[in-house]
DNA sequence: AAGACGAAAGTGGTTGA
DNA sequence: TCAACAACTTTCGTCTT
């Protein structure tokens, strides 16, 4: 079980409220997670392998037919099941009848692809654990561009995708293309494009991601302190500040960072669990960790 | 035995002519 | 559209604890 500190006080204590699904934290009531009982799958995962392996993936199969498969179609002839004539004012209710329905299909054309494409959101974001408000900035951004038109002749797949790359870096919780690509049904190339096209179309201000925003999640995955987190972060607005980060990637950057300060802490961890935390090698981490105790002279003993 | 280190070759994506 | 390029990965041998 992984230990969640709250990020508003620093808390360690929380507790559950059964009525309202929330955990909740102890001393400032910051609400942690949130409907816990309706987004979580019903199955645990004790190791990443375990949770892909046990995640079943698409959309339940009533919201693939917007009606459930219980829709009437009305036969274009004016006859009866016997084959016979249909007249007078039947014929023309049967006729307005048929025009409502049309109308009902075309309406239900745009429906149809939020319900699909909403769905598909929650099940990306329960499975990735994301909290409530990052499912639905994606939900919002969808729906903005749904009504861009910027979805047509695109795949609602890689836009859903795309939303919900976009949105979790708009919250501040970044995750990687390749994180999302984990859980989506589109390659991590196609959600890259749909993202830079649904940037462009929905004007988002496209910072690239800072290194600090990876520290907090890969400092818990590690059991690492507040104090060693926060020391990461120190490291890395320095380098940032004497331009030493431009180019490189930044879950590299925070690995490198969090194994530097894990050093300097006495919470000692290995290349090898941070490289794996942050899904970068090991090599990666190396280079990037000499860079920094080179150029920003911080003397690592032991 | 495990971790750290570094060299060298390979890969996929961006950039600029 | 193509080639150059930097970042990152893979692989592997060596040194250190």
């Amino acid at each position: 079980m992984q230990e969640r500190v709250c990020p508003v006080c620093g808390s360690k204590e929380f507790f559950f409220d059964p009525r309202r699904g929330e955990v909740v934290c102890a001393k400032c009531g910051y609400v942690l997670q949130e409907d816990i009982i309706e987004e979580g799958p019903e199955w645990r995962a004790f190791d990443p392998e375990q949770r892909v392996r046990r995640a079943r993936t698409g959309a339940p199969m009533t919201l693939m037919i917007h009606d459930k498969g219980l829709s009437t179609d009305i036969d274009w002839r004016d006859r009866d099941i016997h084959g016979n004539q249909i007249r007078g004012s039947y014929r023309t209710k049967l006729r307005r009848l048929r025009m409502w329905q049309r109308r009902m299909r075309i309406n239900d054309a745009a429906e149809r692809n939020l319900a699909f494409a909403l769905s598909e959101l929650d099940r990306m974001a329960a499975q990735m654990h994301l909290p409530r408000r990052v499912k639905e900035a994606a939900a919002a951004l969808y729906r903005r561009a749904v009504m861009k038109k910027l979805i047509r002749g695109r795949s609602i797949e890689g836009m859903v995708s795309a939303a919900l790359y976009a949105a979790c870096r708009i919250e501040g919780i970044p995750r990687t293309l390749d994180e999302i690509a984990a859980v989506s049904k589109v390659t991590k190339k196609e959600i890259g494009r749909s993202y830079r096209f649904l940037a462009r179309g929905l004007k988002l201000n496209l910072k690239p991601t800072s290194p600090v925003e990876y520290v907090d999640r890969f400092g818990d995955a590690l059991n690492l302190s507040q104090r060693t987190k926060k020391r990461a972060k120190e490291i890395l607005r320095e380098a940032i500040r004497r331009g030493i980060t431009s180019g490189k990637g930044p879950t590299g950057l925070a690995a490198a960072a969090l194994y530097v300060a894990s050093l300097l802490e006495g919470e000692r961890k290995t290349q090898r669990e941070v490289a794996e935390v942050a899904h970068v090698t090991e090599v990666t981490v190396r280079n990037r960790y000499k860079e920094l105790v080179e150029k920003l002279r911080l003397d690592v003993q032991i």
